[in-house]
DNA sequence: TATTTTGCCATACAAATGTATGGCATTATT
DNA sequence: AATAATGCCATACATTTGTATGGCAAAATA
């Protein structure tokens, strides 16, 4: 099963104003496909001045969670990749927003890409581990997810129940949801659907997988 | 066998230029995680001024593969989705290199999410046929083709025999080209490596399965 | 042949962009 | 209590950036 968690534990160094920045950054790289510039990030948050991104960029630097490159505009580059796996997970309610995160005993891991290009409004997870392999989902594979795809039975969905995330196939029938894997090692997960610790990441939509470095 | 059918040619309406520059702009934009500015794009192609860049881009927005905001800087989008559709795919025999035979019968169209890193030099085949399913490549799964590949054994290549193309496992001993499927139920093709109907076209180098309309 | 498209350059300009510096109040940390 | 970090603003400056315009030659098209 596929653990993961919600951002906040690895941004634990970061002042709240610095999270806010970073998602947003996070957010127009991923989503919007493009990193905004210092007066864009100012404008988000009412800045009436680019000095106060900036210094705000130089401590999330300085925290290590950026790369910022001298006088190119919108280069900022993301340093979070090594900061998915953490050891002390904060548990916390799952609201919309990035990134997610990772158990690091899980056994399934995923991880999601912060370089990639995404046109529309869908993010990547990294599956690890087999969970899934009777599905034809591979450990490295790529899915593709959509958080406002319509959800139907038999679907392919990210799930996040009790602060770990899941990929399996979705059914719901009366108000209960199930939560199957094609993995017959692992059990079906039934829940009622205003189950409190549960809630829908989005539909997987796609799967990539590449052949080329494959040992 | 699988049949397939080649899904590139979307350039067609551009020029060379124009083709390397939309190219560049992908790979920059997919790859990198940076959309490049005028001034990047003059220097990777060594003009000496912006403005070359700035009519190539008129022009290549013209024919609809990027979109444009005014005035914001590394604010190109691509537009190119659309694009990997072919309405009329080309019927004719199976030369070496582009555009390859289309069987009349499996027309269909393909759309490579911009995530799936494309090269210049490679294309698209839709695989028709359950001959790989058991290398867990379905029917409609897109396989993506580098023609400049290395081929090494063990690998998947899409061939071209007797104007047919398949998408098999490749091994070669001792002159003898073998093309096996990992399906039982299809046999193992066994043919001299100078046979005259028989010619490598590329290395599957990635595959994309889409689940979403999937019924 | 005439016309359009393509390809490249030069100059010019307003706006955008990243950066530097100084100031000041509030909040944490030692 | 003293010091450091945070949060925000103002001004200033050199580049960068997208854009507009005009010019010219080669290639494609009508």
């Amino acid at each position: 099963m596929a653990l993961l968690f919600y951002s906040d534990g690895f941004m634990k160094n970061l002042t709240e104003t610095q999270k806010n920045i970073l998602n947003y950054i996070i957010y127009q790289k991923t989503k919007a496909g493009i990193t905004p510039t210092l007066a864009e990030i100012a404008n988000k948050f009412g800045y009436k001045n680019r000095a106060t991104v900036q210094q705000h960029l130089q401590a999330i630097e300085r925290k290590g969670f950026l790369k910022r490159k001298p006088k190119l505009s919108r280069s900022l580059e993301l340093n979070i990749q090594d900061k998915f796996f953490v050891s002390t997970p904060v548990i916390g309610e799952v609201a919309a927003g990035n990134p997610l995160t990772i158990y690091p005993d899980s056994i399934d891991t995923v991880q999601l890409p912060t370089i990639a290009y995404f046109p529309n409004d869908s993010f990547l997870l990294k599956v690890k581990g087999d969970s899934l392999k009777d599905a034809f989902i591979f450990s490295n594979d790529v899915v593709i997810v959509n958080p406002n795809s319509e959800v139907k039975n038999g679907k392919f969905v990210v799930a996040i129940l009790n602060d770990a995330a899941v990929v399996k196939r979705y059914y719901k029938t009366d108000g209960k949801i199930e939560l199957r894997s094609e993995n017959p090692e692992y059990q079906t997960i039934r829940i009622d659907e205003n189950f409190p610790a549960f809630s829908l990441v989005g539909v997987v939509i796609g799967i990539y997988r590449s052949l080329e470095r494959q040992n």
